[in-house]
DNA sequence: CGTTTTTTTGCAATTTACGCAACGTTCTAG
DNA sequence: CTAGAACGTTGCGTAAATTGCAAAAAAACG
């Protein structure tokens, strides 16, 4: 009988503190004290003291009137330091970049975390409307033409530990939430080279993924997305075709 | 006698969490255990325990050979919640652009944060291999020319408030260390309309700060920074006349 | 292969934090 | 203008988390 191996975390202020800038990070406006109680089910009291606290760190800050919360310019200073520690994106991004005026679409960079896809950074096109996702968030693997390009470079091995400990999550009528039509497309993207993702993510999302991966070494993906109606069949052979040289640019690079 | 007043805060688990954060955000390469332990004061067991927690959180990552703690991409999402949030970004940049392709120096964005001046984004222009701080870094009020720009928007009140909570701390030789002469040249700029740096904060820097303030609301400021000896008569006084111009179109805007 | 260095675990004393309840303050309405 | 409600803040006792020690495990080194 698995039973779900609960692991202990000792920090508990932290992981609450934690619960309370995600929640402020996912908040359209800046919430009160009294919002934020009640979504991550703590007193008013409590949450108080940590709000507190993390004002004196600069993570959070306080309107003039004190009444609302919002993230601290401190996390500029970690971002940018994380920005500087994952180099990938600096030379990566330059040849994105002429992807995008290439091809007219977005363009996502993407890394490996925990399982999942964190999405780096991202190129917007003019015509761009679609919001994929967010610079900063995640993306199953199973889900994402990046994820997928990336597991066809895992070893079988590594394949069938990644679908044992991944509970999949219907997302979209197309989402493969099967084990084998999952490993077949896999299969499928080990030979062509590339990952499509055929509104298994988002609907009306149409996405095509390269992996970055050298010496056995994988330091991420990038893909570019459209919207379906775009994706036409001569749209996509050209950005397999300026997909592959960019991506062959730069692995020389890495 | 006045007694250091000090302030109790809860969380101390978050403050020590806090000091490791800063202290991966200090180091030029990645840290181990052994090293943070040594440098933030606690027994390795401790920071450990916090790693752990902080890894879970996002944010904190490791090496693959699991040694060295790096800052994680969770920051990432945060990060570009603040500059969101802080929209006078999104209406200054583009000016400040506009006013680097003209004078052909460095342009930075500030806010008041905790009596402090937040560097929130800077452009820099193609001459620049000066380091004036980083984006997310702080730098006294006393000592910059945005933050004198700020603090020639106060009242005298607020004045000899901020004096008298601040400790002078001599940075350079021309730092402004005694509260006569701060409040005389802070008088200056307030007939001016804007303040100088002239090597105060860092050597052989020179900075023309603006300040962005409508309807007794202080949104932050700028400045335009150069080393010293590229700072001639006539650009100063180039930078002045453009400078004045920026800051009444972004006036315009907020 | 033994020795040294570093990382990780377990544990019991101590410290810290949680939430209750009461208080202050601000907003709302009649 | 006053009463009442709603929200923010504070203090305190108990309950729980954290700390650092010491010892084990793992890794590095010669």
């Amino acid at each position: 009988m698995a039973e779900q191996k609960e692991e202990v975390f000792y920090g508990t202020v932290l992981i609450k503190a934690k619960e309370i800038m995600d929640f402020i990070l996912e908040s359209r406006v800046s919430p009160t004290l009294k919002e934020i109680s009640e979504n991550v089910d703590m007193t008013k009291s409590t949450v108080l003291k940590i709000l507190k606290t993390l004002e004196h760190c600069g993570y959070v800050r306080r309107t003039e009137d004190a009444k609302q919360y919002y993230l601290g310019t401190m996390f500029l200073a970690y971002a940018q330091k994380v920005n500087h520690t994952f180099d990938i994106r600096q030379i990566t991004m330059p040849h994105l970049a002429t992807l995008v005026s290439e091809i007219e679409e977005t363009v996502n960079l993407g890394i490996v975390e925990n399982q999942q896809i964190t999405l780096l950074d991202k190129i917007e096109s003019n015509s761009t409307v679609y919001l994929v996702a967010r610079v900063g968030g995640q993306m199953h693997m199973y889900s994402s033409s990046m994820g997928k390009a990336i597991l066809a470079e895992y070893s079988d091995d590594e394949i069938s530990r990644y679908v044992s400990a991944t509970s999949f999550e219907k997302l979209t009528p197309n989402t493969m939430t099967d084990i084998s039509s999952l490993i077949e497309d896999v299969g499928k993207v080990k030979k062509r080279g590339y990952a499509f993702d055929n509104e298994e993510n988002q609907p009306d999302i149409f996405c095509v993924g390269f992996s970055l991966c050298k010496n056995n070494h994988i330091y991420g993906a990038f893909s570019v997305s459209m919207p379906k109606y775009r994706a036409s069949e001569e749209k996509i052979a050209n950005i397999i075709e300026e997909g592959k040289k960019i991506q062959a640019k730069i692995l020389s690079e890495l």
